[in-house]
DNA sequence: TTATTAAAGTTGTTCCTACAAGTCTGTTCC
DNA sequence: GGAACAGACTTGTAGGAACAACTTTAATAA
């Protein structure tokens, strides 16, 4: 990313931290670099690197202990939302996802098919890709990502791989067609399986699903994508209380 | 709140501020006071505001324009979670909702009910009030919320208002009982009413309908109340993305 | 060897200062 | 009357400093 240059100090402080994080350099339960330290490294102030690690706090990767140091909680923070990888968290688990690429429709301006869609979605051509995710062999949800057209020039099935972390759609979209989002609205549902769905996942026609709709946008408030899914069991979130209150 | 005092000067700036918010004082879309404007009122560094005014910002209420000053955004962000009021929700949408007390009751230790709880609450005798809500007179959700019996000593029928901001359960368990949570979890599944969920929601037996289970935890990690939610329609979030990217 | 205490180390809060970058307003000129 | 520009105002970033509060470590005494 050659953009980092723009970024401010306190940004790719925190990225590189994250990266460190992600990679496996600091372990779950293991203490991490004091301020200090990571002021250091990094050659800013104390205050500059407090707010890159007041990030990775409030994200859910590490916690604080005043006197104590940084430990870091998680290598990704468990959220069942369309922002967080499933394949991540999946293998995480110690579970195999897998993805079988179903369609990769391009839908034209006019198509029956935009009419439920976002409006921002209707005004030009859209990419539709549908997906049945499965973990050990089991379908769990069917994945119906759209996009706008020209957010995603020559994409073609070797675009989507079935196996391994590079199947989720996050990185699939962020890495090879290198589109940003910021913000997300999400919307759940109760679902009954129709014959399409059922077959898809290997449920009984009728049976109750959930229904994630969830629209993606970039920081100009543009639509970037909209997700569609069909999915067996349950989604969980960890939430944070609004009005905060400090610790004791 | 006697505690005021112990807080950090971040800290009440926040809340005050957010009080103003939510009183009205500062309508949304107007601007607020500058930085150093509010900095003056607080008798605080501008550098404290500002921690003040990001966690609004962090939190959705308001938003900030280099060079052009802070505006409201919302009085109460639109996130359908166990840790959002309801009620708040569908007054600021125009709709009444009420609530119908269906049943207070003290689960004491070993009770079978119990069994189906958080291995927290079953070490103790627990309180489950069942609720059921309703939106301009069509019932909407059946609420189950256990809190462990020694945190509502003396609870009754009157302590649960069926009318008006006060039947918000988020807020009797805080004014009434004055708990305070810091943390959640949340779990959506789908669920096929039984008879009982069936009737009192005014569906045919077998409806899909959403499961919200909800944990919520004292900042001591303590468990503070267990909701179990059956609702028709659908729940929805405003997220934002993780490895956040800077503004262009 | 164990317990206590002091010192050192670490995070949390707050302040002041400086400057960058963006927006808004008012003035001047065409 | 409109455009351009300058100045003022506002938010955003960053640094250094100081001290509070908590934890850890080391030293000393019993």
């Amino acid at each position: 990313m050659i953009e980092t240059e723009s970024k401010p100090k306190y940004e790719k402080a925190y990225r590189t931290i994250l990266d460190r994080l992600k990679s496996g350099r600091y372990q779950i339960g293991m203490r991490m670099p004091t301020e200090g330290e990571l002021a250091g490294q990094f050659g800013i102030s104390r205050v500059t690197i407090r707010r890159a690690l007041d990030m990775l706090v409030k994200d859910g990767y590490v916690e604080s202990r005043q006197g104590s140091g940084y430990r870091v909680l998680t290598l990704s923070p468990a959220s069942d939302t369309c922002l967080t990888s499933f394949t991540d968290a999946m293998l995480r688990a110690g579970h195999e996802p897998t993805t079988r690429l179903v369609s990769l429709t391009t839908l034209p301006l006019g198509a029956k098919d935009l009419a439920l869609l976002p409006p921002d979605l209707q005004r030009e051509p859209v990419m539709r890709v549908t997906r049945l995710r499965a973990v050990d062999g089991v379908p769990r949800m069917v994945v119906n990502t759209f996009v706008p057209a020209r957010l995603m020039p020559d994409a073609g099935p070797a675009d989507f791989p079935e196996k391994g972390t590079d199947q989720s759609i996050l990185r699939i979209l962020g890495r090879r067609f290198g589109l940003e989002w910021s913000a997300a609205c999400e919307d759940i549902s109760p679902f009954v399986a129709d014959a399409a769905v059922a077959a898809l996942i290997g449920v009984s026609s009728g049976s109750a699903l959930l229904r994630q709709a969830c629209t993606a946008f970039a920081e100009d408030g543009s639509l970037v994508f909209y997700e569609d899914v069909y999915r067996t069991g349950s989604v969980s979130f960890n939430l944070s209380r609004q009005g905060r209150s400090t610790k004791a």
